[in-house]
DNA sequence: GATGAATGAGACTTCATTCAT
DNA sequence: GATGAATGAAGTCTCATTCAT
């Protein structure tokens, strides 16, 4: 249970990852982790209580490391299309340079390993985004509707985007990130 | 002698799709899925070989209500916006109406159990949509860039909708309605 | 529980013994056994209390028929080389012609379907034969050595020479079978 | 780490074995096996693939310790009456030793566990007696017919012996031991 | 700490038996 | 009586977890 092997907790998450992309949580045993990691089984359990403290973890790190990433640039006192479009690059680079993550953290979703706290904690990193929108909204520069509705159109617009690149091996040249960002800044904007 | 009872199918079905939402795919075993259904184990495998081919009957079903409720009240021959609408509306209210099965096949679609050509099916039930979205570049209705992301924009939306809908169980009026439509429109249109 | 079609239970025993032969006492199911013999697996029940009540009424039904064959133009008045052969002979045949039934006794002896009873009344089938072979040696004819050991001289030939016969589909013609009579002969022969 | 016992392969050949001498093939569980041979149920399967692959296994296993056993102290160079005597008596040796051994072997016959390739390298196990009765033959010392007959009159004869020997709990003195083996003698000579 | 064999509860699946038609 | 769908106990097998080395 003492975590002396920092690597090593990473080589599990990273094979936690590989294996759930591949074939979903219903998918991977604790066998199939130690193995992708390159570790023993038991050994499994010198870092991770169990199957669900690993998933929790787990979770709590794509979290933790996601939010860090979403908002690295940005500067709340730019003008807001300028931290908008920093913060929309960064979640589509996240989400497709870790796509894995991706997969996961919508897999545990809905799943019997995480609980209601994690998925709350899950919500607030997107706290800044949020009252970025609010204060585009003030400004008038974006639609004056309820934000659950602007972060949908964005987030899910991201999420949709990112299956496609990594499905059908796409490029994501800048050209296309710009298209996209347009589709989502006119469809936002006021 | 009884005969066989197709309904009882449909009652697996729904039980599937119940337990999938609650626990996800790795949460379910046959029993629960037997109990929640009401009936014995074994009767189970009287309808389905085993495990893998109800998830992958249910999957294939799943799909292909899905699209005959898609295209429903959808009239080629009516102006572009309005194919669209109806369209937009239709998934949005399948998505919300179905939320059990989005949740199922988003589970699939990263499991051991559903196969390449599923996958392949799956992409195909949006086909008469793809030509519509054509049509409007053709038309110059809408932004003349890859239709993919026109795709990504509209359905990545609608599903972050449905879900944030169920989550935070909000009533979808028709104004919220009409906003999001708007949101999604505006991003696209020309 | 009534055996009212004669028939339907003659086409029962028949498909156990044909499966037996095939896949082993190890290998068949009531559902096998329905479907081989042409009936519903609720009818079986109908002929037989349970599977064990099957297996035991075919093992004895599968003794009394062996028996009466066995002996058949057996005329103890005749002179011992005589009623030997025409024994010999009746046994050999039967065991090819019924090799499925040879195959179920043999599996069935092992098992834990046939208790003691049944397998003290197959031995019992042979006691024609036994006094048979008490007479011979008493007549000098053969060898005074337990009559266990001649019999088995002579019913572990035979049990073979079925196996080969069937195994490597023999043709057994009249010579064949002399001079395999003559050589069981030759062995107990005084 | 605790080595994998190979020790316990053994353990868990002998329960099988005698386990299926008290209730055939049909009436063992892989849970009877793992109880009878002291482990537990999924330690079978760290050893054995399936149920199948452990019979098969030892199917294998019986076939090869039978075959080194049958031509323990036989030299070709002897003259063929001493080389026949010794197989013969190793054979009947090992079938009353190995009892359960035979038995196992006779049920796997009829089984849908053995595959036919298994059932050829049984018979090739012969190949050596084969070709010392051919022998025999052209040395005029035993009969001029084909093998396989003097084969089944020596081989049968010694199933049977072996199987009086063990239900009738028979103490087998070197007097019927010779007195049996001048049956075959006499049966098959010249 | 690391290992992987061992464990046994529980999952998947079969099948003897029952029962509604 | 005949049927075969339904049942659930029991069998096969897996896998999270433990433990001897």
């Amino acid at each position: 249970m003492k975590p002396r092997d920092e690597n090593k907790i990473n080589e599990i998450y990273k094979a936690t990852l590989n294996l759930v992309k591949a074939s979903g949580l219903a998918g991977i045993t604790m066998q199939m982790v130690a193995k992708e990691a390159g570790i023993a089984t038991g050994t499994l359990y010198i870092y991770f209580k169990n199957k669900e403290a690993l998933i929790n973890a787990l979770f709590d790190v794509c979290i933790r490391s996601s939010a860090s990433t979403f908002f690295s640039n940005y500067d709340p006192a730019q003008p807001f299309k300028i931290g908008f479009h920093t913060i929309w690059l960064n979640i589509v680079h996240r989400r497709v340079t870790h796509f894995n993550e991706s997969i996961f953290i919508e897999q545990c979703f809905h799943s019997p390993f995480i609980d209601e706290e994690s998925k709350v904690r899950l919500r607030k990193i997107f706290e800044p985004l949020l009252h970025l929108i609010e204060r585009g909204k003030k400004e008038h520069l974006i639609k004056d509707i309820d934000t659950t509705w602007l972060l949908s159109l964005m987030v899910g617009a991201i999420n949709e985007i990112a299956k496609r690149t990594m499905y059908y091996h796409i490029k994501l040249t800048s050209e296309i990130l710009e298209a996209n960002f347009q589709l989502c800044w006119d469809g936002i904007k006021a």
